[in-house]
DNA sequence: ATGCTGCCTTGACGTAGATCAAGCAGCCAA
DNA sequence: TTGGCTGCTTGATCTACGTCAAGGCAGCAT
């Protein structure tokens, strides 16, 4: 399918955004603006953008445009590979910010794809850097959004190099109780949007291997798991076994 | 050793740096700028450093203050672990800016370290960003440097994740490859400044596993190797690796 | 209900790459 | 020259995780 074809299939409808009054100021780009500056931010995010589940909020190869902060739903990046096999590089939560993979080529790198369905800001990119040129406080807080995925990236990066699988799945465990917990969910109770094999994919595992750990962890104690409904019973339990450095 | 100590251990010296007039202004900051906003730039960067094989120009947990472009000489991202292992997150070669992972926190978050003798080029931050709202053109190319560097973080995601042992080294060499081409060395000979346990790392692999699928491309006629020397024989044999997708 | 489909679980077995171990080569210092 | 050190190679063995295979369960359409 084309990336035409792909924006069509979505429902796009025109709002008024306004980060102003968006309850996800505190994580995405608004962050540490005074109310002058978000009142900036209003021009530029004039769009929303609903996805269903399934669908792509951009595609590998595209042509960038935007960036897209997400209002709600949760998503994952990907790329399909030549194989058709499709890995899985990130996933992504409301008040994250989605596409700056494509600003180095103008194309985008990875597809944007949403797990559920859910809805984006569309911030184009050309009018961000205007008024980044104009708010200072908006380009040094930009600079801050792209830095911190470089060194969650670079994070993964660690993690899928020097981890044994045990530990790959306690720390995405705990990295996705964290992010609930800034976003005012449950740290220790919540549904997993993704697959098994979303999941594997994204840890350098097979999903049998993910599955098979999650009983273990069960039996052990530390979380409890029916299908994607998770429950962390010992934070600590996890926590220690990311101390148990790796061997590879 | 604290972040002082090791500011004071490098020989610090001024001078007009002049990206205006620098051989590697096609690959770094300057690139697409005109020669006006060259001009804009060069009152930028006014200091360089030399380090030596070993040094850090920054560590994790410094006060983050500065970018540094490479002049010259090689140099490793790297972690030390808890227990004191060293996980190695990158390798940099002139042309290539570091740092870029402190601007999140306002710390590193991890160590640059040089691999050989070498220079960078000091780009205080603050007031890079105070060039770059007034220079268009320089915001938007340093947006592009930084989103260069997520995608090249997720390539190497995808490697970890999804590649086999032979796979992953074969795009390791091909990639140094291009790097070596952008910047007028030789595609296919070339001196690797870091050791096998460093490939390793940066790898996921172990320094035996590096050390045995060298001498196997070897046998293959694939590439010839006298311990940091390599010599690519046949980029096609090597590209034909990676074609054959991963098992895992 | 009934069957279909997608996703998950669990077992048996195989293997890529880790681990352990020994020896060698290049390099510097004495 | 000798010795010590660091980094590299190579072999033998072990093991974590992948692969293959057989169900099972929840959700949806009929």
């Amino acid at each position: 399918m084309s990336s035409q074809a792909a924006l069509k299939a979505i429902n796009l409808h025109q709002l008024k955004s306004a980060c102003s009054s968006c309850s996800l100021r505190e994580l995405c780009l608004p962050m540490g603006l005074s109310e002058d500056e978000i009142g900036q931010l209003d021009t530029l995010v004039y769009t929303r953008k609903r996805v269903r589940r399934g669908e792509n909020i951009y595609r590998a190869g595209d042509e960038f445009q935007s960036l897209y902060a997400i209002r709600s739903g949760f998503f994952k990046s990907n790329v399909i590979l030549e194989d058709g096999r499709d890995q899985v590089t990130g996933f992504h939560m409301p008040g994250e910010i989605m596409g700056m993979d494509g600003i180095s080529t103008d194309r985008h790198a990875c597809n944007g794809t949403a797990l559920e369905d859910g809805e984006v800001c569309v911030i184009p990119f050309a009018r961000l850097e205007d008024v980044a040129h104009q708010v200072r406080t908006l380009q040094h807080q930009f600079h801050k959004v792209m830095s911190r995925e470089i060194v969650r990236d670079q994070g993964v990066m660690m993690l899928l190099g020097s981890m044994r699988a045990e530990e790959r799945l306690a720390a995405f465990l705990l990295n996705l109780s964290q992010r609930f917990v800034a976003r005012g969910y449950s740290p220790s109770e919540f549904h997993l949007r993704m697959t098994r094999e979303e999941i594997g994919s994204y840890l350098g595992l097979k999903l049998e291997t993910v599955s098979r750990i999650f009983s273990k962890f069960q039996e052990d104690g530390l979380i409890s798991v029916q299908q994607k409904h998770i429950r962390i019973l010992s934070v600590e339990g996890l926590e220690a076994l990311l101390g148990n450095q790796a061997h590879r």
